[in-house]
DNA sequence: TAGATTGTTAATCGATTAACAATC
DNA sequence: TAGATTGTTAATCGATTAACAATC
């Protein structure tokens, strides 16, 4: 099967986020022009991208919404909850934990992990929490497969290889340290400072 | 001048921060090999994004990072420190509005809003909060350049809109709604479900 | 049927990688 | 000087955009 170019798959997931919300409010048939418009991607590069879903019936008057959700849930993997956990129960982690969207949607937390000890005993949070040194452990009895990273910049490469010891197949990286992992673990590095200089970057640049 | 390609900047900012991390190391000299391997850049690829620059005097010996950065920062216009205000004040506003990286580094979070007038009076933080009604004329008082979106869906465009209306020149969105505003505003999405659904996917499609 | 919309192939565009002369 | 490293031009690579025949 053909694979996928990773920005087509970031636009598919964004897709299928406004399927599911156009879902909920009825709208059951649109075309790639309508789609396009709100997603904010032309209709040519929507078009391309769903054609990397394979077989797609119908051609002409639109797409079916819940099939091609559907289509797209398959090919990508989304039905299947994620067990995840967050190292780090700083304010971000915390707030990463009990982001509703994120557990209403397709990742399920299961357990939380910090240095503190007093912290995981006296914070309030709707999932488990244990002291750090436990982590590899647990994240291998309770089979977590990804590893939300929200620690200080000095502890991220050695949580980082502790979510490795665990099991854990995928991090989302939300420290600016490059963390090294064996080829089979993936990380996706969410920079947030970063993302506040680009774009004070970009409106300096704008500017003259 | 030259314009600069997004990825470019992007790398750049991120070089930025390491450049400052450095600094306080001790280290004032590196190659761009060195650069490149903890930034997971290639040293071309680097060096291709330092010569959008522009001036750059030294040719081989590796270069002189703080030159480098004070480089960096007035070609990117990271010198001087932008006020910013965060409107929605749940858990991922509030984090993000204590989160000391921000705080410390370039960016001056003056102010916060919340449609919620009892969590703006009872909320304990280290700015100044108002309810979301007052916003267009403390934005337009405080010249505030930057507004962080942390509300519920449904409330984003409405909120854009009055960020827009105080003259905020740049917007943060962190809801997974595509805002619509002038062209003059920039707008810079960050949609955290969307980017653990990416890490999922491609570790499905990694597998088979 | 006619109009609209899709799927897919081809053309354009832009960024990354490679190469190499210039420089310390 | 010789070795290393830069800045920049050229080549490759990949993604986006355009075009158009096939289809509802």
């Amino acid at each position: 099967m053909q694979s996928i170019p990773l920005p087509a798959v970031a636009r598919l997931c964004s897709l299928y986020q406004l399927l599911g919300d156009l879902e909920t409010q009825g709208v059951n048939r649109l075309s790639s022009g309508a789609l396009g418009d709100t997603l904010g991607v032309g209709a040519h590069n929507l078009r391309k991208d769903i054609s990397y879903l394979g077989e797609n019936a119908s051609s002409a008057g639109g797409y079916d919404l819940i099939r091609l959700r559907e289509l797209i849930s398959r090919r990508l993997g989304l039905d299947r909850k994620q067990r995840a956990c967050v190292v780090g129960l700083g304010r971000l982690g915390s707030a990463i934990m009990q982001h509703c969207r994120l557990s209403e949607n397709d990742f399920d937390i299961r357990v939380g992990f910090d240095s503190n000890v007093n912290l995981v005993e006296t914070l309030k949070a709707p999932v488990k929490m244990y002291p750090a040194y436990e982590m590899v452990d647990i994240l291998r009895s309770m089979s977590i497969e990804l590893g939300i990273l929200t620690v200080p910049p000095t502890g991220a490469q050695d949580c980082a290889q502790s979510l490795v010891d665990g099991g854990v197949r995928g991090i989302i990286n939300f420290t600016p340290v490059k963390v090294r992992v064996p080829e089979s673990v993936l990380v996706r590095d969410i920079d947030l400072t970063g993302e506040f200089r680009v774009l004070s970057a970009l409106m300096f640049l704008r500017k003259g």
